[in-house]
DNA sequence: CTCAATGCAAACCGTTTGCATGCTC
DNA sequence: GAGCATGCAAACGGTTTGCATTGAG
């Protein structure tokens, strides 16, 4: 039973147990990606559970502030994103074109990071990295288009 | 006379040499910080020069455009920043505490770029970096409220 | 003279909030 | 039963847009 992880998530964060909670974590976990309140609105109209997007954004608030998912802001987007947290350091690439986002877990600013500090004097407690460029489909595509 | 080279950035672009714009870059260029549409705005006003918030908006649009000045969205700040092009790849370091943000211009990312490349098939035309830490001063100033 | 720039007011859109009601512990 | 969670409708705030007017080239 996969949900019992998701319920001991919740209730380990000293949240109550709720209809809401539960599936929108459930949702997060099983889905794998980045999804918007919004998504995750549809998603469980979709699957026929009846919520507000109020009570969406609010539980979102919620997991996000017990570290139990990850709020992610990316630039071109005006939304939200939002992520189940995997307790893995990770960046995003994003396509100029597509807009696909794909994840990185190889990060290079460890060692840059003590460099920085020392410069800077800030004491760094954390980083977010964003790639630009084309993916390889688009990569093609643009060189069809343009023969 | 220091417009002269404002107003030759705004017409090699191919745009129209306006009030507004004119000022906008100026204010801009002298600043030397990263400012928002409304800060943009307000300053102007100060300086008995009237001008509608929609026309500044659309002014740092077109600046933008034409790369004569750089839009700069943080994690933390809902407005859009504008910052003078000096063409100089940097990033930005914020204090999560007081929000003051400094510039890092040494870039660590270049070597690693060639390596994401590899890995993603992507072709990468850019980056973006922030750190989020404590500044030295507010790192002193938790040390005493919590002596 | 023509087309782009501007002012103004209204719309937009993602997100937040106040308040009454419902549900978990 | 107490206090947090939810639904609903309205507000919020940065930004954008449609349209009439002004101004640069």
């Amino acid at each position: 039973m996969e949900k019992k992880r998701i319920i001991n998530k919740i209730t380990e964060a000293g949240l109550k147990k709720t209809k809401y909670r539960v599936n929108i974590l459930y949702l997060l976990e099983k889905a794998n990606t980045l999804l918007s309140a919004q998504d995750i609105h549809e998603l469980l109209i979709k699957n026929k559970i009846k919520v507000n997007l109020s009570t969406v954004y609010r539980t979102l608030d919620k997991l996000t502030e017990n570290d139990i998912i990850n709020k992610v802001e990316l630039e071109q987007e005006k939304q939200s994103l939002y992520e189940y947290n995997r307790d893995e350091h990770h960046h995003f690439i994003i396509c100029k074109n597509c807009n696909k986002i794909e994840t990185i877990y190889n990060c290079p600013l460890h060692d840059y990071e003590e460099q920085v500090m020392k410069e800077s004097g800030f004491q760094i407690t954390g980083h977010k990295i964003e790639f630009y460029g084309y993916c390889k489909e688009c990569q093609t595509l643009m060189n069809v288009s343009s023969f």
